[in-house]
DNA sequence: ATGGCGGCTCGCAGCCGA
């Protein structure tokens, strides 16, 4: 399987460049987030055309979050179960035998603000929800927006960003607590070049300087680990006119 | 780095993202 996750920044501004992705990648599965529309409005005919089933769960203006995909996406889940939240950054499935859960995680903002500590809440609720998910489900893929740096090597400057929101030690022991359910950051499990982000701020010139973080991430439980065979990330797609300012990071097992 | 960008809203400036 050829899976695959984005942060497009607005899929009605995107979707042209999501087409053009699907086409040029062929991945089975495609988790986005924030795509900032209501479901009323998500451009359904322009993802079947391209031969693609989608479920999603939005709202106007923020968050949001779709998963496109070549087989039926089968039982649908769309939130945290019994942790309420209005805001729309779940949507888990099953396809292909595989359970598939996109997040898009909290920003935070930064680590003294009411945001931050609804960010620790929400990993929190999310982390003891996919204790369960994981022993239902031994082929389990969580996959997203982590807004969350895991170590050194995923920031462009480490000593500038220690303490800030998203690489704060609470959210990294967050992120690790996740790890240490069993699951292995795909990226991780293979040689690496150095400086290798998923993130780059619109500002300051951030991309071409590659000031940028890794916070887009896909975990794998034990089955899937043992059998993934590639984990990029697509800095392409951040080249082009009106990017989103994000890069795909594709996992293959 | 904390501005500078970019997307959103019944906008014409301010909020939010990361």
């Amino acid at each position: 399987m050829k899976l695959v996750t984005w942060n497009v920044n607005s899929l009605k501004v995107r979707l042209p460049q999501v087409l053009e992705w699907l086409t040029a990648h062929q991945p089975d599965v495609l988790c986005l987030q924030e795509t900032k529309l209501e479901d009323v409005n998500f451009p359904v005919a322009e993802i079947s055309a391209a031969g693609y089933q989608v479920v999603f769960c939005g709202q106007k203006t923020y968050n949001g979050v779709a998963i496109l995909s070549k087989t039926p996406a089968l039982d649908v889940v769309t939130a945290i179960p019994g942790y309420v939240d209005p805001q729309k950054r779940v949507l888990a499935a099953t396809i292909s035998g595989v359970r598939i859960i996109n997040l898009y995680i909290p920003n935070g903002q930064s680590v003294d603000s009411d945001k931050f500590q609804y960010k620790l809440g929400w990993l929190e609720a999310m982390t003891t929800w996919l204790t369960d998910e994981l022993a239902r489900n031994p082929s389990l893929a969580l996959l997203g927006d982590f807004n969350i740096a895991p170590d050194e090597r995923d920031v462009h400057d480490p000593k500038a960003w220690e303490g800030q929101v998203l690489f704060s030690l609470p959210e990294r022991e967050a992120f690790r607590r996740l790890v240490d359910l069993g699951l292995a950051d795909s990226f991780r499990l293979f040689d690496q070049p150095e400086k290798i982000y998923s993130w780059w701020d619109y500002r300051m010139n951030a991309f071409r300087r590659n000031m940028g973080l890794r916070i887009d991430h896909i975990l794998l439980s034990p089955a899937l680990t043992e059998t993934c065979k590639s984990c990029v990330i697509d800095k392409e797609a951040r080249k082009a006119e009106r990017p989103s300012d994000h890069a795909p990071v594709i996992v293959e097992f």
